[in-house]
DNA sequence: CCATTTTTTGACTCATCATTCAATAAACAA
DNA sequence: TTGTTTATTGAATGATGAGTCAAAAAATGG
């Protein structure tokens, strides 16, 4: 491994390059807005990360990384009550709504975006909505096990009940800043929980 | 009223270009595949709607009226039980998402791809959220008075839900399609309703 | 210090973007 | 039929799109 290194942190990149695809999309983002906010010139993001499109397979991966797996999934998986895990998430929807520069959850806006016959982003999307499943699925079934919530309630159906909730509440919040809103979206999703 | 009358029927030619922002989204769809889509010239075009913006927002009003209003707003406005339109409505849901060509919901995938510093915009999509929700409420409120669901049943709360609920899948389903993940859903909204 | 390898810089490709201009065509009022 | 008004056609506009080429700069291994 010889030749001149780097000069820049790949990570650091990649989150201007999110802030970015976040705010804009992936159709409405141009390689010139790129390489401003990621003070990188338009070859040395070529050379490390490939074209447009294969740079926002790589911000998706991050945005999962530092973004859904620290504040959902970890959250879901922590030791203790389940319960108590899925409702700490549910919750946390209105602060992260409340955020003054909130736009949504970027796997779901990617996923309105993504053109249906694009197979490998489809599935991309789709793998990070699936381990966003699977984790709500862990804690509710460990709330079962626990009877924290009731042995009747149907564990798959509610996981994937949320996981829709929350997508839907990150697009519609996104033209409907109203708080009583998200309220009485929480309130609702907790309610699931006693069904 | 003098002059050349023009040579196409306006809704025809809106439905037309509603296909492509439907499959492309607003930054997706360029000029050229408007023309072909609606076989208008681009002078005709801006002549009839105005630029490309406002061509969107009266595409995003006429899916509002062929399909929202007829599909879920009057299915939820119909005589008799307020508690069968609902269930109505979340039940047709496995339908349209079965659809080859399922392309999630106009209105929220607008929503997603938004600038949030078009106020304009922003309006005129909260204004087709907003009587959606009203629907949903009208219904419910009905089905309560009636007695067909419990009176402790928090109608806004589950009105805001349902509206997320369908927002919600039809952003997951675009790179889910799992016809189990849809009724799942279905399910679960179908018991909120027994809250 | 030299040779090699890689990054970086900046200009350049060609295509497409939304929008407009100028000219022709078609209809109605008189 | 003539004048007026609007619609249509098609070619331009300049800006910006993604992606590439070639040379300069910077680092490492020997």
């Amino acid at each position: 491994m010889q030749g001149r290194p780097r000069g820049f942190d790949s990570d650091q990149v990649l989150d201007a390059a999110m802030a970015v695809f976040w705010k804009k999309g992936y159709a409405g983002t141009g390689l010139s807005e790129l390489e401003t906010a990621t003070k990188l010139g338009r070859q040395s993001l070529y050379g490390a990360f490939g074209d447009k499109r294969a740079l926002f397979a790589s911000v998706v991966d991050r945005y999962f990384d530092v973004v859904l797996r620290p504040f959902i999934i970890d959250v879901l998986d922590a030791p203790g009550s389940g319960r108590a895990n899925v409702e700490r998430v549910i919750r946390d929807w209105e602060v992260a709504a409340s955020a003054p520069d909130f736009n949504g959850c970027l796997v779901g806006n990617s996923s309105s975006e993504v053109n249906l016959h694009d197979p490998e982003m489809i599935d991309m999307l789709k793998r990070k909505l699936d381990l966003l499943e699977a984790a709500f699925h862990r804690a509710l079934k460990r709330a079962q096990e626990a009877g924290e919530v009731k042995a009747t309630l149907n564990v798959r159906s509610t996981a994937r009940s949320l996981l829709v909730t929350a997508q839907g509440l990150s697009i519609v919040y996104r033209v409907n800043r109203d708080r009583a809103f998200v309220r009485a979206i929480v309130r609702d999703a907790l309610a699931r929980l006693d069904d």
